[in-house]
DNA sequence: AAAATTAATGCAAACGATTGAAATAAACGT
DNA sequence: ACGTTTATTTCAATCGTTTGCATTAATTTT
């Protein structure tokens, strides 16, 4: 980088001292007007912005916030990172990423290096291998602000921005048994995720609404496409197939579909599927699908939003908050 | 952020200077083993990090890179911020994005704060809205290296790294004449866009090798779902309707392949369809979309390596660089 | 034993900005 | 005219680290 314009230079050039310039382009009151005016008109000449650096160490903050995340490759995490992107930008706020690739040992990895980089705040959803949560413990003793969102524990003394799992797991199968289902299966979320345990509590909840019994063997543990596509093709195939599916998220529906109609079902009269997510591959599947709409770019600015006030009220969580984002069911073709 | 340990409270708690303490802990040959191990074991214990701001001060570099985007929440896109952040994490760098949102001016904000942050570098493509590209030149001009991914110019002096537009629009094109296709639409990206220039003339080739004219009615500016959507619809409807369809992205190849069957054509009988990317989306759309893959991972991977190779060599381009990516024809059953 | 060499450590400046306190200069009252 | 305000400006320390140079202590050479 070319050698940038300090005010030191500004002082120079106008015979006068750092501090003055500095005061003086901060409309600090005990500065002269006519000199004031001489600064900033040389200031604005050589383009002379401030060294954020300079200013970081001294204010021992960096206007910077920490993004670990599974991975960005995936719809719904990318409407997160928009909306986290959108208030942090509206805040002058900037964001580093740092990808976990669903890996914990990469995980501590990223917690390292927020922690080296010196954010002022980190938003965190965990990878599907972490159990342990004690690198994200590090940071919170640091007292460094730690929002999650999506992947949350109740382990640690931390804010928490969740869709709302188990409300959208139970308008999903209410509208699967509303349409005439009996016999609904879950491919479910691992169940040590908090939105593993909501969701199916939702699918229980309403089963329960409507006096049909859980069974067990209904519940499948499928969240990817091929994985769906096998349990799918081989519970299909069997005398007692479900007459209804409810997956995690929008790519297991559709390799259900996909598995439907490979075995000469039919959707949605033979078969009736729900997925969540609302990904942009939901509205253009075939045929369209019936999925749980979890504004992923909301709960990305909510739990932005929540990082800034912690970040303004300069408060570790005496008492963390959860915020709850509402869902919404959205009827398409496939139930 | 509670107070870290720094490299004083080291020296005074051994009753050391920090010159020695700064030393010990780099391996110094000037130190005396002894010395050295009582500091290491002491930093080990108090768990000292070195504040990475000073040292970015001292060192005026901050082993970030600035990377402007459209929109992450593009399938293409994530997964070139895939690519990038891979290889800057394997290098030790973080990565801040910055979005567009294919604003011009947000844009121009975008590379005032890539400034601001001090990055070592960055990476950009930029707007559609973006025709003047003096916000960066002024990066150049500060001897900030850039490089371009995906959209570039040539009237910057500056890296580029681009998928083979022409050669993938020639695969496509040829494969939808190899299929029987006389009649190919062109569904196109805006033509002050490099890619959109390259993709027509691919296109154009692929006509002019089989020997089919080219027609100027057949070209059609439509880069969204909607808009495609609606302009298939006019144009499905016509009596000289195109038998074939290359399109700038999947979202239009398949909203196209929507369009068709609402009027009642089918697919690839009728109409035959070829999208760009290789989205999520494509092996999901019914029937599979035929597609070019862009490897945006690769094309993520090479754009980093080719900045960092910049800020080792620290100059600037005499002579830019221009990488191009290859990209392959997905056969599946639209086309 | 004095001089010269080597080893180990400390001093102080630097990176760019901010800020409390001190200093200077101008203006005022009596 | 002289002390007292008031207005402006400068000094110097600070943030945490590195590093050229000086310093001190220990060791070797003659």
């Amino acid at each position: 980088m070319k050698r940038q314009i300090t005010i030191k230079d500004i002082a120079i050039k106008l015979g006068m001292s750092t501090s003055t310039v500095s005061r003086a382009l901060r409309d600090h009151p005990d500065i002269s007007p006519k000199t004031r005016a001489a600064v900033k008109e040389l200031a604005a000449l050589l383009g002379y912005r401030p060294n954020r650096i300079a200013l970081n160490l001294r204010s021992n903050s960096t206007r910077t916030i920490g993004l670990i995340i599974p991975e960005i490759e995936h719809y719904f995490f990318s409407a997160i990172i928009n909306g986290i992107e959108e208030i942090a930008y509206k805040n002058d706020y900037s964001v580093m990423v740092f990808q976990s690739n669903e890996s914990y040992k990469r995980e501590v990895n990223n917690t390292q290096a927020v922690l080296t980089n010196r954010v002022d705040g980190v938003l965190v959803s965990f990878s599907k291998e972490t159990r342990d949560f004690s690198h994200f413990q590090k940071l919170i003793e640091n007292e460094i602000p730690v929002v999650f969102f999506d992947r949350v524990t109740d382990e640690l003394r931390a804010d928490q921005v969740v869709s709302d799992d188990y409300q959208g797991a139970f308008l999903a199968v209410n509208h699967l048994i509303e349409k005439g289902c009996r016999r609904i299966a879950h491919f479910a979320a691992p169940q040590h995720l908090a939105l593993g345990k909501g969701r199916l509590s939702g699918y229980h909840d309403a089963l329960l609404k409507h006096n049909i019994p859980f069974n067990n063997d209904l519940i499948f543990h499928a969240d990817t496409f091929e994985t769906s596509r096998k349990v799918a093709l081989s519970v299909l195939k069997k005398a007692e197939r479900p007459d209804g599916f409810f997956t995690v998220n929008d790519m297991s529906a559709i390799a259900i579909i996909k598995a439907a109609k490979e075995v000469g079902l039919s959707i949605p009269k033979d078969v009736k599927v729900v997925g969540y997510e609302n990904s942009k591959s939901a509205a253009l599947s075939e045929p369209e699908l019936t999925t749980i709409d979890q504004y992923g770019y909301e709960l990305g600015r909510e739990a932005c939003l929540m990082l800034l006030k912690r970040l303004r009220e300069n408060d570790l969580p005496a008492k963390p908050e959860k915020k709850v984002i509402r869902t919404k069911l959205v009827v398409r073709s496939s139930a």
